[in-house]
DNA sequence: TCGATCAGTTCCCTGAGGGAACTGACTTTA
DNA sequence: TAAAGTCAGTTCCCTCAGGGAACTGATCGA
């Protein structure tokens, strides 16, 4: 398919899809994030082909998102675990989790549940923003050219 | 390429994946967020091919995401607008680049800054539990069935 | 009348993803 | 100790989505 490559684009966004912009990716993730941590249980889980899980998780690992991770040494068996930067990744996840409960659940309501263990209750996960604890809405943002801009990208957005 | 369709999958982040899970997608959403709305200036912004472009941007309409509104009677020109889903799906879009400037910027910063208008600072956009006020950590979320999660599906995630 | 702009549409080609079978190291069961 | 099972991939072929570039058609300005 010869995909574009985003990664060298000037763009956050674009980045971070270099990263996990196919389409298993998230999932995987969600399901390393919910436990489901070994190859054949992700395969089954997922119903994705072996191939595909193979290179994704090669370059998840790869670019410091997921660890293969030794939990027996006979049979030497591993397993997938989240790095930080994995675990920040899910952030990601979390709002779209957000957004398909809100927008794409049937009238039964979400099929997952997220419980907030540090306060043990299910609420859901807001963008708030730093300065000033208000939450955010997109349409109320203004975009800046930032210190990564190089002087040649800034002639696009 | 027969991608697998995700939307049938009982999780609201493989729906949001069947919405904009393939990798333009996110892009073209951003774009129409910072102000490039009309189809050339996606196109030449992105360096998409025009007939993906076209498929895009017909599935987002489709979908409720964008709009497609006439801003010139004649000539007939239009330009493509976030609805109120659409809005709600630029959290994601916000998370992706707060981790993307987090990870993936280089030494130089981040090359896009976001500032949140109604307090006029640029400030990163965290995800705080609606519950308890406090920030979000994908580690510290428990993973419960909840009301959308079909008997059928209960044997799964 | 000529060119430019906008918003697509059509064509062919390439290569990524799907599906299914195969491998090989190790363990458990009979 | 032979057979079957588990885990974690690897290899094969085939299909179809994405890339690239040219083309269309409506309108506008000079």
């Amino acid at each position: 398919m010869q995909r574009t490559q985003f990664g060298d684009l000037v763009c956050s966004i674009a980045r971070t899809l270099d990263l996990i912009g196919e389409p298993w990716s998230p999932l995987i993730l969600r399901d390393v994030m919910v436990g489901i941590r070994r190859f054949d249980q992700i395969q089954a889980d997922l119903g994705i082909s072996r191939k595909v899980l193979t290179e994704r998780l090669k370059w998840l690992v790869e670019r410091g998102v997921l660890a293969r991770r030794e939990y027996s040494a006979r049979p030497p068996r591993h397993e997938y675990v989240l790095t930080d930067q994995g675990v920040d990744l899910c952030d990601v996840l979390i709002a779209m989790a957000r957004f398909g409960d809100r927008w794409l659940a049937g009238p039964a309501g979400p099929p997952v549940l997220y419980r907030h263990r540090p306060c043990g209750h299910v609420a859901p996960a807001d963008l708030y923003c730093a300065h000033c604890d208000q939450p955010i809405r997109a349409d109320a943002i203004d975009v800046l050219p930032g210190p990564g801009m190089t002087a040649e990208a800034e002639t696009r957005t």
